[in-house]
DNA sequence: CCCTTTATGGTCGTACTGACCATGGTCAAG
DNA sequence: CTTGACCATGGTCAGTACGACCATAAAGGG
């Protein structure tokens, strides 16, 4: 039901709705943005300049705009924060709304979070406002500015979980990677290793998953035998699921 | 990050925010409260009295006070709505929240969406401020007010998809059931039959799911052998997963 | 030339699942 | 009372998936 009650007097009614009382709220997004970078999980974060939290890491983000849905807010702050201009194929994915009241001490803000998934970043420069924006290896975080903690944790568990039934983990990638690399998503997300024939022989048992390159291969760096190349193929979930290794 | 940026004007700073300015938003919750009844996968629905979307149903829902969560007010609308005051037990479940500008034609109105489970529940008594309230077949519905179609179609994909990797059905259930009823909310969720040997193989293989109540046992209705209780267990999570059969 | 490293291919036993068949208890109709 | 419908419960059996290996191939470094 929408704008239906009138509970909350106090607030300001905008024209032609003198019927309906309703309290305003800042709404917000909040960006949890995850890559795999140096064999590790990393965040993009920026430093707070002001207080509360000044000097604290936060997670990107920012107002909602009076025309422009959460989505497009997420997307336009990600392309002015990591100075991206084609996020066309970014995965971004609504994790859930933060509106505890006391979540941010100066003011009623309710927060829509998403977790985005970057292949290979570049490094942001700092772009439009934010004071410092940086990649940050997951672990080993000090505590975020406001309930960043929770929600970047948050962020983590579903990114670990949708890795587990659908074929997200190409979006860690480049357009072109090795089984070993997408191997590595995996164990990165999970901060498990993997059995490396095992995890081989299930992705290429799932139609769509990956698709080779003809005749493309890659050095790993220099080491070991080339590998074979991919591209992420046309389906989107994985039946039957690759469960994480149950400890 | 919170309240960190000035982009837009027109919006009223609150008291200590000249700094920061921001456009109000009205945040509501909507409810997609589900339950299976006779045999079917039924929704609470109430019909809207004023335009726009006079005479169509539509989801519970309302505005979220200044001083409660998204969560809060989810519950509070639920026990309104319905007239229970027990919801302490029950299973509430964020979806996701929907921002797109013309989703309210007379304002800019941002909706955290939750879903509900009740297991066999009272007919609502049109509680408070509704005009009325009642259980409607999941299958069949007509168009609903506002894009609240939408909103029941990811609550159903939603909690179908928690049926395969979670102990959730039993939320469905009175406290003490039969594996038959259990098996029904499976089918009547996923909308397919399941071969009842194998489902009891499985929920009785998967430790903490379900404990048997001892010495009791209840008819189902008069037909049939007489089918043992059992209870929830303590397990939250089904591992390995209970998959939808592929068709 | 040997060793390390990585990719790739295969085996084998176990666990899980889907498709059955069989039995037993209860009710209702004949 | 008998019979059949109906449901709960128990079991079998084969195919599949998966974990734990072993083996081979191709590259680079000492």
């Amino acid at each position: 039901m929408e704008a239906e009650e009138n509970r909350v007097p106090g607030g300001a009614a905008p024209e032609g709705y003198d019927r309906y009382a309703f309290e305003p709220f800042a709404v917000t997004v909040d960006l949890a943005v995850l890559t795999v970078r140096a064999g590790a999980l990393q965040v993009l974060l920026v430093e707070r300049g002001t207080e509360p939290y000044a000097g604290r890491w936060a997670l990107p983000g920012g107002f909602v705009l009076p025309r422009e849905s959460a989505e497009e807010a997420a997307r336009r702050e990600l392309a002015e924060e990591t100075g991206l201009s084609d996020l066309t194929g970014l995965h971004l994915e609504q994790l859930r709304t933060y509106s505890e009241p006391g979540r941010d001490p100066r003011m009623r803000v309710v927060s829509v979070a998403f977790a985005a998934l970057l292949p290979d970043p570049p490094e942001p420069h700092g772009g439009g406002d934010a004071a410092q924006a940086r990649w940050l290896p997951f672990d080993g975080l000090g505590p975020l500015a406001f309930d960043h903690d929770r929600i970047l944790a948050d962020a983590h568990e579903r990114v670990g979980a949708k890795l587990e039934y659908s074929c997200l983990a190409t979006s860690f990638c480049p357009p072109e990677f090795t089984l070993g690399e997408l191997q590595h998503v995996y164990e990165t997300v999970w901060g498990t290793a993997l059995d490396r024939p095992n995890f081989r022989r299930k992705v290429l048992a799932t139609p769509g998953f990956v698709e080779q390159v003809p005749g493309a291969a890659r050095l790993t760096g220099g080491r070991g035998k080339p590998a074979a190349l991919y591209r992420a193929g046309g389906a989107k979930v994985l039946h039957p699921p690759l469960l994480r290794p149950t400890p």
